[in-house]
DNA sequence: CTGCGTGCAAAGTATTTGCAAACCG
DNA sequence: CGGTTTGCAAATACTTTGCACGCAG
């Protein structure tokens, strides 16, 4: 999902198009890995002399509404966001690599072939399911092999 | 998990056994659903006259830690704990009911039937994964039934 | 009787809200 | 120009910490 399929999300939903807007999705698809609220205006202040923390919350919360960014969970209590390549439409998972925080949205689980044995041992009735699937990136991977390979 | 096998986990693991923790597990035996802290705090200063927030915080972690209460994930930012018959030893996951809030450890999810696929499909490799069902638990449900066939 | 457990107050951290001024369309 | 967006300050919500006293073992 490019810059310019996000300003028509915008555009559609009737958001409109400011400097800042701007900037947090441009971080966000420069920087191809999950944030905190905090590290995107840390990241943004640079280059606006004044930009408010609460600004970043309000817009990150409004794209996550809108489909431009997702939340990523962690087990500390803090808010995570990144983009995901699959919108809003397409219900998925998201692979976080644990190395680079790259998220990968993942359309292809077959939860189904699972489900069906869980509500046989349990007697309930499965509604939804959330996942999030941990490990090396395909970069990171490569990454760490090369470095294997380097130590021998 | 019964009391006395909580009990038995304290003593290992050196936790002195205080009326006050005696309390907290038997909530959580007696009510078997996840809680916030504040709930658990609210449940249990009716029998407390002197009874600290911070106390039950502090041993809601400790139990988490010890194996005898899990932390169950919502999207919300706040802490839930519940009981699980499963305890720390066997890695699983969670069966939340969407009515109750009753929590069912489930150790059967055969992930790596589509772990492969997923490692295939973006060349990564996972290490670990995270999964939270929903649902209708087997009391829940079997109420729902009723309830709609009375209004037939 | 020794050290862990607890209450209370206070601090800390993350997030949200209110409102006037600035800005997009 | 009108309504949305933003900065700033302040409030809120949740969780943790410090320390003196109390209690389990």
């Amino acid at each position: 999902m490019g810059i310019n399929r996000c300003i028509e999300i915008l555009k559609k939903t009737n958001l409109k198009i400011t400097p800042k807007r701007r900037a947090i999705i441009r971080f966000f698809l420069e920087n191809v890995r999950y944030f905190t609220p905090e590290e995107v205006w840390a990241a943004l202040k640079i280059d606006f002399k004044h930009l408010g923390l609460p600004t970043i919350y309000r817009n990150l919360k409004e794209f996550e509404n809108i489909g431009i960014l997702v939340r990523v969970s962690r087990s500390d209590q803090q808010l995570y966001y990144a983009t995901c390549r699959l919108g809003k439409r397409i219900k998925h998972h998201h692979f976080v690599c644990q190395k680079c925080g790259r998220v990968i949205g993942v359309e292809f689980c077959n939860f189904k072939s699972i489900a069906g044995d869980i509500e046989k041992k349990l007697n309930c009735k499965i509604t939804s399911h959330f996942m999030q699937i941990e490990g090396l990136c395909s970069e990171c991977k490569q990454r760490e092999k090369m470095r294997k390979e380097f130590k021998k």
